[in-house]
DNA sequence: TTTGTAAAGATAGTATTACTATCTTAAACG
DNA sequence: CGTTTAAGATAGTAATACTATCTTTACAAA
């Protein structure tokens, strides 16, 4: 069987929906081919054009900035995580095998989805490592906030936390837990390739280190008798 | 008694030393102002000559560029910071009392230090949490590593995991975990200012919670028999 | 006193970036 | 067949991120 997997993104992320057109798939194919060949920083709309095939102002039709443009690709690739946690977590019924499930999706490396054609899951992922907190960390998060453009995130936090919870539901900070996970995941991959010296895998480089750090982490958290007290 | 600090910093991080002259200490006075004012994209030599009553040439003079800038400003606050926890740690033997001081330098509100007359501590941990990152997130961050120019936050770590191993010399991931305070502390703070959702503490905003988070996460995985059994 | 040197001020100029506007062509739709 | 709509083509602008050069000021050595 031949499926398509479409993801329905808020509509204040783009000005005309990507999704719809085949120039709008070029510059989602090919904005993740540049920010993950040059970075985020040196990525330009007419880099992007001249990619395509196309001029700056095609890419204007569809969005506003390229800061918007991130925050699209961020919250299309958060969507994508939910589901696939959906998916690997379904008809599971012990949450500390869901937990390392999803511990497991977060820190190693994600392969393509073929069943989306236009997005490289795999370079989306490295995006999302070295650029992905930049959606966030400037002046205009509380104004896109309001857009919820952070929902994907959002919704696959409170995924994460609710598993948290089913683990221990007397554990007091399932939600800071479920973001830190995300972010310590992606964190840990990037110092374990860019600056090792901050981790303890920069002999190996290998992710199941990081996920036994995560695992170790999370569940030493989750069974400590600490909070059982009281 | 009046004190000056002055803090010896990497010589590739700028072209002219700021801390040697007028100009230059107006310089980091100022860019610390503006860029906690309309953050770092918003940052420009331009604006940062005018509000000092310059020229932009004048201040490419002190650093190649506003990257730069920002690099020296991070590792200027490390450093500070590594004297903080050096300061407040002395002559305490108790691994686990340093580690608490650690975290909560880390995760509270810090206090403008009256004998750094050019520099706003407490702007700058702002600056620090919501910028820090950009400094090595991006495709110019190996270069820069060669150069050194990461090492005070290096060397944070270092004490950090030090820390970490004097309270349990068995725990496997001390660089690791030392660096997961770290980014963990500023998240947690980030996302308790402006996407609450992403925390626990979102009612009280309450950095007092922040610390009580980490000190579970950390003390958890310190007292975790799980890796004392093999 | 002169001369050298170095910082800083003043001014100009350039390539690139981040857009906006307008006009035309092509396809698709009823 | 005429109308809407996407997309191509072209132009233009303000701001950004620099680089270059020339002058003034200051202080220090000869």
């Amino acid at each position: 069987m031949e499926i398509q997997l479409q993801i329905k993104m808020n509509e204040k992320l783009f000005l005309r929906d990507p999704e719809q057109s085949e120039l709008g798939k070029k510059i989602i194919l090919h904005s993740i081919q540049l920010i993950h060949l040059n970075g985020f920083e040196a990525f330009t709309f007419k880099k992007l054009a001249e990619a395509i095939g196309t001029t700056e102002a095609g890419i204007y039709r569809y969005f506003e900035n390229k800061h918007r443009l991130l925050i699209y690709l961020t919250a299309w690739y958060w969507s994508w995580l939910e589901y696939q946690v959906s998916f690997q977590t379904n008809n599971i019924n012990d949450p500390v095998v869901k937990l390392k499930r999803v511990i497991n999706l977060l820190a190693t490396t994600v392969e393509d989805d073929i069943r989306t054609s236009y997005v490289d899951e795999s370079l989306l992922h490295q995006i999302i490592i070295t650029e992905g907190t930049k959606a966030y960390l400037n002046k205009r998060v509380s104004e896109d906030n309001k857009d919820h453009l952070f929902k994907p995130y959002k919704d696959l936090c409170a995924v994460i936390g609710n598993m948290i919870l089913e683990c221990n539901p007397r554990y007091k900070y399932p939600k800071s837990l479920a973001s830190t996970i995300i972010e310590v995941a992606h964190f840990q991959n990037f110092f374990m390739n860019h600056l090792p010296s901050l981790t303890d895998f920069g002999k190996n480089k290998d992710e199941a280190e990081i996920v036994r750090f995560l695992e170790d982490l999370v569940f030493s958290s989750l069974q400590s008798t600490s909070f059982d007290k009281e």
